[in-house]
DNA sequence: CCTAAAAACGTCCAATTCGTTCATTTTTAT
DNA sequence: ATAAAAATGAACGAATTGGACGTTTTTAGG
């Protein structure tokens, strides 16, 4: 449920005077919502959103609902990195939020949180997991940990009433985070976005597909059983789904994977360009 | 067949206090019928055309829709079960979140709600699954919707300083939902609970267990491969369990199991009555 | 049918918010 | 550097909000 706030509240959390809140909202800089009586009242997520696309700074975030300790400004990538991989590893889910709030709040798309932030940091702990250097509840715990903030991250996002689209892990592949980024991405570049999960059987996302008739529809492949099999099977159902659904493919295990069927299909190796894909699909709605 | 809200009601379903909602009642921008006895009664097209047309007025109309429960009365229960139900087939998230956050606002602990609304539900969709009458996405997503409430709950949960408590759910068991409801009530609670996620052999267990010391460490069994390899494997891991950590075992699939060995080690057929157990250990800290 | 608990009534009041004005500070243009 | 323009924050009376209270109506259950 959306919070509301009175500008009052707004104003201390962001820590400029009411006048120039109300004053922002009388510019439409902040959507305002008013009762019945005329007092304004203005929603969580759109303060975020204020606070991203400006260079406010945040005073109070905890009145927000924000972790504590959040800043806005310069954020050194790397160090955020790093910073994050050891959270996550500790099972440190306080600093874990913050760091992610931070950096979210600094500005900047999904895509690029996921593809400079997240991705390089799941990688990173997927390696010190093969090297035998972690426990494998660690490497669950911040999967865990990690699933738990996007979708946090995703009841301030604004939701918009775009295009269709749907999307998940093929059967035998339960890696959650991947397909719950693409999700976020697509309902922040204004999709009506649905991840249907993990280890899903293909003949089940034909029967989705049918139901719902998306006009994008993502498959996240991060580890496939056997290559071969799995490449047959998929490019035997690329060329099974109906042409008004374009089908986008991504994740580490799509390196494994030789050609791809289908005309309306594509690999993506980032978030970013599937990004883009996804902001020309909306934009030429007609198929 | 017009459906009629109380003052109280409407007030909770668009965000405002019972006292001004009355007084827009009285003051002629809701049109109000009257009982007999002089309760206001509002319609819930008349509430709609306020928020829609309303020149202003929009606030919340999110939780709107539904004879929020009255009491615990289990009539109203049953019927909040199959609308949850068809909410989840459906896919309608809206609609799924407004029920559950009616029934958790409305009183009642997480142990009731589990117990009482998720598990008959999702017992339900399982079945549906079973015979055939649901897609596999159509389960999956189920669970998706509920895990991400689940998380939402959370965040509204006060967080306690209280005994630390671990958990999660076997290797080959990718069951999320109930893992994640136990951690949830035992927050609610006044643990430090953490759920360490799903798929987890009984090794990283231990290596858990020796790294955090928690009082008390749940494993939720939804689903085991070969029952008596399980079974093998559990009981040879639970004795290996230092006596400081209670363990408890909790899941449908814990009926195919024989017996449980270890004499710390117990087994609960539902969330009211761990919670009872929880409850019990926090209060003779002292071990 | 009757009884007790729960919910809603009407009323009151302190706290908050409204819209506006105005002095002050910051930015922009000359 | 100076002036004009724009944004900020504080102050004001009027209006709105939301919680508290004791009383009355409705509802649930024997």
């Amino acid at each position: 449920m959306k919070q509301l706030l009175s500008p009052k509240q707004v104003a201390r959390a962001i820590g400029v005077s009411e006048s120039s809140l109300k004053r922002w909202c009388d510019q439409g800089l902040v959507p305002t919502e008013r009762t019945a009586g005329g007092h304004r009242r203005i929603c969580v997520g759109d303060v975020v959103q204020l606070i991203r696309q400006g260079d406010q700074t945040v005073l109070r975030p905890e009145l927000l609902g924000l972790p504590p300790g959040t800043r806005t400004g310069a954020h050194n990538r790397q160090r955020s990195i790093e910073t994050l991989v050891d959270a996550l590893i500790a099972g440190d889910a306080e600093l874990t939020r913050r760091l992610v709030f931070n950096n979210f709040l600094g500005g900047g798309t999904i895509a690029e949180l996921a593809d400079e932030l997240f991705a390089p940091a799941m990688h990173r702990i997927g390696d010190c997991w093969k090297c035998g250097d972690l426990e494998v509840y660690q490497e669950h715990r911040a999967c865990e940990m990690l699933a738990r903030i996007l979708h946090e991250l995703r009841t301030i996002l604004p939701q918009a009433k775009g295009l269709v689209a749907l999307g998940g892990t093929p059967s035998g592949d339960h890696y959650r985070l991947a397909t719950t980024l693409v999700e976020l991405m697509l309902i922040e570049a204004g999709w009506r976005a649905t991840s249907l999960g993990t280890s899903l059987p293909f003949s089940t996302l034909t029967k989705a597909i049918e139901k719902h008739r998306p006009t994008l529809f993502w498959l996240s492949v991060s580890h496939t059983g056997d290559n071969s099999h799995f490449s047959h099977q998929l490019n035997e159902w690329l060329v099974s789904v109906p042409k008004s659904t374009h089908v986008v493919l991504g994740g580490q295990a799509l390196g494994h994977i030789d050609s791809i069927a289908g005309d309306n299909a594509q690999s993506f190796h980032n978030f970013a360009s599937l990004r883009q894909f996804a902001d020309r699909l909306s934009e030429q709605p007609a198929v």
